[in-house]
DNA sequence: GACCTGCTGCGGTTTG
C-alpha cells in the first residue's frame, strides 16, 4: 500500500509541514484502504482526527479522478464548536493538497441559505451532529443525499457512547448502512476501559471486517499537588479550596495560559471573584467559562484562548472538549475530578503537542482529598480508566426515531425491525416489544387511545407514515435526547446580555437581592418577557446561583484506589508527600477510631448531643451510599422499632437516630448481605418516586410531551406536571407500557447504580467489618457530618426534608 | 476543628 500515489502524496505533504505520520496513523490508513471499519485510539495531540481524514484522501487520490458529485464523507462531532475548528483545518489541508472538495457544516448553527444550498448539492465532506443526522432523515427523499456516501467518522465517540446521543448515532448508522451497504464506519475515541465494546456498539451486528488501532504512544503527564503549609489548619470538610488561593497564583504567573477547572458553575463564579479581589491586575487577562454564560461571550473566550490573549480561564467541564490547537500549558483541577478518565482528559488539555509534557495541578478542597490525589496518580500509572457503559433498550429514542422516519418517507415495519435489531442498543429487542411500540404509536396504547395527538402513525399500504403536518413539524423541532431545565436570559436594564440562569433560582429571589453571574455582581430588578432584568450591584454580599445539575459520584476505579491508599497509609507503605503530610490526621483517626485496611470495612458508633450516629465507609460514591444507607436502615428497622435520618458523601454514609443503633459484630455482616437485595430494595427505596423523575426526560424524548416552540417559553412546571400525569395514567391503566418500564430500569441502573451496589455488598461479604466507638467526631466522619448539617441549615426543599424524615 | 457544591451537550421543514 505504501507505494500508492495517494499515500506518497500525503506523506510528501506532511513532510513539507515538518510532520511525520505516527505508526498508528499508517496502520489506520492501511485498514481503511483495505475497506475495513474500526476505531482509532490515541492520546490528545497525536492527530487521531486527521489520520482518518487523510486516509480518505489517500484512497481518493489512488482512485484517480476525484468524485466531486456530492457527499463522500460524513464527519460526526458531538459539539457544534468543534465542527467549525475541524472544518477550518480540513479546508486548509484540501486547499494545500489542491483537492477541489467542499467542506460543509450541518448543525443548528447552519444558516438557512446554506441548508438550501446543501439540499441542492451536498458538499463532499459534511461535518454534522448526531441530532442533525436525524433531522436530515426527517426530510422527504433524504436517501438521495447519501447516494455517494462511503465513509462515516464518529469523532469523540467515547463522549457519545454512554448516552442516548450515542443511541441516536447507532440508529442513524443502521439506516445509512441499509442505504449504503459498503459504508465504512470509523470511530475516534480517547482511552476508556471498554474500547472493544465501544467498537461493537459502533458496528452493531454488522459483519464488516473491523479493527481497533491503538497508538503505542504514551503521553507524559506530570501531576503536581498543591499542599497546604500546615495540614493541622486545613479544613477537614469543605468543597471550595479557596484557602489555597495564594498558592495558585504563582502557578498561573509562571504559565502562559492556564485552565482552572472547578466542579460546579457556582464554584467557578466564586473562584473568579476571589482571584480578581486578591489580584486586581489579572482583570484584563482572565475569563470565566461555564454552561450558564452567554454563548457569544463563551465564543469570545474560546477565541481569546486560541490567540493566547488570556492568561487564565476559570471553567467547568464546558471546556473539557474542544480546546485542542490552543496554547494551554497548565491545568489546575480544584477538588475531586471524581474519576480517572476525567482527570486525564483535563490534564491532556495542556501541552497537547506529541512531545510536550502535560502539567496538571491538583488542589484539594479538604484534607482527606489529598489521599485522592495520591490515588489518582496510582490509578493513572495502572491505567485504571473508567468504562463508558453503552445505553441499551432506550425505547424513548426508538419511538423518536420511528417518528423521524414516519415524517419523511415512511417506513416498512419488517425492514426497519431488521435494521433496528442490528444495533447494539436494540439487539435484544423482543418481537412483542416491537409490536407494542407500533401499536402504541398508531393507537396511543391502552391509556391514551382517545386522544388524537397520540395516534401518530398511519399504515398506508405496507408503510407507516405520519400524515399530520402539525405533528410532523412539532417532531422536527423536538429531535434530540437532551432535555434541559427552563433557563431565563439575564440582561442589564440598559441592555446588554450577561448569561442564562435557571428559573428555579430566580424564583427564590426578591427584587433588590444581589447575585453573582458571569463574574458580575448583579441586583435583581424584575422579570419581564421571560428575561431577568438586573443592574450592577454595589452590595458586597451576593448570592451565588446554585444550579440543579446532576450529582456525579466518585467512580468505582477511584474508590478502589482510595481504599488501597488508606491501606498503604495505615501500614506505612505510602511514601507520597500527599500521604506523609497527612500523618497527623491519620494518627488522630487511628487514635480515635481506626484506618481501614483493604480487606476491612470501617463502622463508627458515635454519640453526640444530636443523637446516636453510625458512620460506614465503603468509598463507593454517593449514589451507592444513599441506597446502602436506606437499605441498612430498613433492615435494622425490620428487627427493631427505630427511625433514622440519613446523610452521605462519596466516601461513606451516616445513620442518625435518637436511640442507640443496634449494629454490632453479631449482625453487621448480615445487615449488609447481598442476599435478597432486589426484594429488600423494593421495600426500602421509593423506586416509584425515582422512576417518576426519570420518566420526565423519557416522555419528552419519546415525543409524548410538547416542550413548546423555540424562543417561546413554556414554564417548566407544565412539563413537570404533564409528565407526572402521564406517569400516573400509565401506572394505573397501562402497566405494560415500555416507557414506564424504562423509567424504572433507568432509576435502578443510573440512580441506584444497582450493579455497583451489588458488587459492593459482595465485596463487603468477604471483608472484615471493624466497629469502633470513638469518643468524638473523627476526621473520616467529619465531612459527612458537615454536609448533613448544611442541609439542615440551608433552605431545604420540602421534598428533601420529607425524604430525610422517612420513618420506618 | 467547621462550610458558600453539584457538569456538559442538541435542535425547523414543507408547501403554498
Amino acid at each position: 500500500m505504501k507505494n500508492t500515489p495517494g499515500w506518497q502524496k500525503i506523506e510528501q505533504w506532511l513532510a513539507a509541514k515538518e510532520l511525520k505520520p505516527f505508526a498508528f496513523q499508517e496502520e489506520a490508513w492501511e485498514h481503511y484502504l483495505h475497506g475495513r471499519s474500526g476505531l482509532v485510539n490515541a492520546p490528545t495531540g497525536f492527530g487521531k482526527t486527521f489520520s482518518l481524514f487523510l486516509a480518505v484522501l489517500i484512497r481518493w487520490v489512488n482512485e484517480g479522478s476525484p468524485p466531486t458529485s456530492g457527499l463522500q464523507m460524513l464527519w460526526v462531532t458531538p459539539l457544534r464548536a468543534l465542527a467549525k475548528d475541524i472544518g477550518r483545518a480540513m479546508e486548509e489541508a484540501l486547499h494545500e493538497l489542491r483537492i477541489p472538495w467542499k467542506v460543509g457544516i450541518r448543525s443548528g448553527d447552519t444558516a438557512t441559505s446554506e441548508r438550501e444550498q446543501q439540499k441542492r448539492r451536498m458538499p463532499e465532506i459534511l461535518i454534522i451532529t448526531p441530532e442533525s443526522i436525524h433531522i436530515l432523515l426527517a426530510q422527504k427523499e433524504y436517501a438521495k443525499r447519501f447516494e455517494g456516501l462511503h465513509t462515516v467518522v464518529i469523532d469523540e465517540w467515547h463522549e457519545l457512547l454512554g448516552s442516548k446521543r450515542g443511541v441516536l448515532v447507532e440508529l442513524g448508522l443502521c439506516r445509512l448502512r441499509s442505504l449504503r451497504p459498503q459504508l465504512q464506519t470509523w470511530g475516534i475515541s480517547a482511552t476508556i476501559g471498554n474500547l472493544d465494546e465501544a467498537l461493537d456498539v459502533l458496528m452493531g451486528t454488522a459483519t464488516a471486517s473491523k479493527a481497533i488501532v491503538r497508538a503505542e504512544v504514551n503521553k507524559a503527564i506530570e501531576v503536581h499537588c498543591i499542599l497546604p503549609d500546615e495540614i493541622e489548619k486545613y479544613p477537614w470538610a469543605g468543597h471550595l479550596g479557596i484557602r489555597l488561593l495564594h498558592k495558585v497564583l504563582p502557578v498561573i504567573r509562571n504559565s502562559r495560559t492556564t485552565l482552572l477547572f472547578t466542579n460546579t458553575r457556582g464554584q467557578s463564579e466564586i473562584w473568579y471573584q476571589q482571584i480578581l479581589k486578591a489580584y486586581p491586575d489579572m482583570a484584563g487577562v482572565m475569563a470565566l467559562h461555564h454552561g450558564s454564560i452567554d454563548a457569544e461571550l463563551r465564543i469570545w473566550v474560546e477565541e481569546a484562548l486560541h490567540t493566547g490573549a488570556l492568561k487564565l480561564v476559570v471553567c467547568t467541564s464546558s471546556l473539557d472538549l474542544g480546546v485542542d490547537f490552543r496554547p494551554v500549558d497548565t491545568v489546575i483541577q480544584v477538588g475531586s475530578p471524581k474519576g480517572v478518565a476525567r482527570f486525564l482528559q483535563r490534564a491532556g488539555r495542556s501541552g497537547h503537542q506529541p512531545d510536550a509534557v502535560s502539567h496538571i495541578w491538583f488542589l484539594p478542597t479538604h484534607s482527606l482529598e489529598l489521599v485522592e490525589a495520591a490515588a489518582l496518580k496510582d490509578a493513572m500509572k495502572a491505567n485504571l480508566i473508567e468504562s463508558r457503559m453503552p445505553v441499551v433498550l432506550a425505547y424513548d429514542v426508538l419511538l423518536q426515531y420511528l417518528m423521524t422516519l414516519a415524517v419523511s418517507d415512511g417506513f416498512n415495519a419488517e425492514e426497519t425491525w431488521a435494521e433496528v435489531r442490528s444495533t447494539f442498543c436494540f439487539q435484544s429487542l423482543e418481537p412483542e416489544e416491537w409490536q407494542w411500540i407500533l401499536a402504541f404509536m398508531t393507537t396511543g396504547g391502552e391509556a391514551l387511545n382517545s386522544y388524537d395527538e397520540f395516534r401518530k402513525l398511519h399504515l398506508v399500504g405496507d408503510r407507516y407514515y405520519c400524515t399530520s403536518r402539525q405533528l410532523a413539524m412539532r417532531h422536527r423541532l423536538h429531535i434530540g435526547t437532551i432535555v434541559s431545565d427552563a433557563m431565563l436570559k439575564v440582561r442589564y436594564m440598559t441592555g446588554g446580555f450577561i448569561g442564562l440562569i435557571e428559573e428555579y433560582f430566580i424564583s427564590r429571589l426578591s427584587p433588590g437581592d444581589s447575585f453573582s453571574l458571569s463574574g458580575n455582581n448583579l441586583e435583581f430588578v424584575m422579570i419581564k418577557d421571560m428575561t431577568v432584568l438586573v443592574r450592577k450591584s454595589k452590595s458586597k454580599k451576593s448570592i451565588v446561583p446554585s444550579w440543579n445539575g446532576g450529582r456525579m459520584p466518585l467512580s468505582a476505579n477511584l474508590g478502589m484506589m482510595l481504599r488501597r491508599k488508606f491501606h498503604e497509609a495505615m501500614n506505612g507503605i505510602a511514601q507520597e508527600e500527599e500521604i506523609t503530610i497527612l500523618r497527623p490526621l491519620f494518627d488522630l483517626q487511628q487514635l480515635l477510631s481506626h484506618i481501614p485496611q483493604e480487606n476491612e470495612l470501617l463502622m463508627e458508633h458515635i454519640e453526640t448531643k444530636d443523637g446516636y450516629h453510625l458512620f460506614v465507609y465503603p468509598f463507593e460514591g454517593r449514589l451507592v451510599h444513599e441506597v446502602m444507607a436506606a437499605l441498612l436502615a430498613w433492615r435494622i428497622s425490620r428487627q427493631h422499632s427505630i427511625s433514622f435520618s440519613i446523610a452521605m458523601n462519596d466516601y461513606g454514609f451516616e445513620l442518625l437516630s435518637d436511640q442507640p443503633i443496634p449494629v454490632d459484630d453479631t449482625n453487621a455482616q448480615e445487615l449488609l448481605s447481598p442476599e435478597n437485595l432486589a426484594a429488600d430494595l423494593q421495600s426500602s427505596v421509593n423506586a416509584t418516586e425515582m422512576a417518576r423523575r426519570k420518566f420526565r426526560d423519557i416522555a419528552v424524548i419519546a415525543g409524548l410531551i410538547f416542550q413548546g416552540y423555540p424562543g417561546k417559553h413554556k414554564a417548566n412546571r407544565h412539563l413537570q406536571s404533564s409528565a407526572s400525569l402521564l406517569f400516573n395514567v400509565f401506572h394505573d391503566y397501562d402497566p405494560q407500557n415500555l416507557l414506564l418500564r424504562q423509567a424504572f430500569n433507568e432509576a435502578f441502573f443510573y440512580q441506584m447504580e444497582e450493579a455497583r451496589l451489588r458488587d459492593t455488598l459482595e465485596r463487603i461479604a468477604g471483608q472484615k467489618i471493624v466497629i469502633t466507638f470513638p469518643q468524638r467526631l473523627t476526621p473520616f466522619c467529619f465531612p459527612i457530618k458537615v454536609d448533613s448539617l448544611r442541609e439542615q441549615l440551608t433552605s431545604e426543599k420540602l421534598e428533601d426534608r420529607i425524604k430525610k424524615m422517612i420513618v420506618w
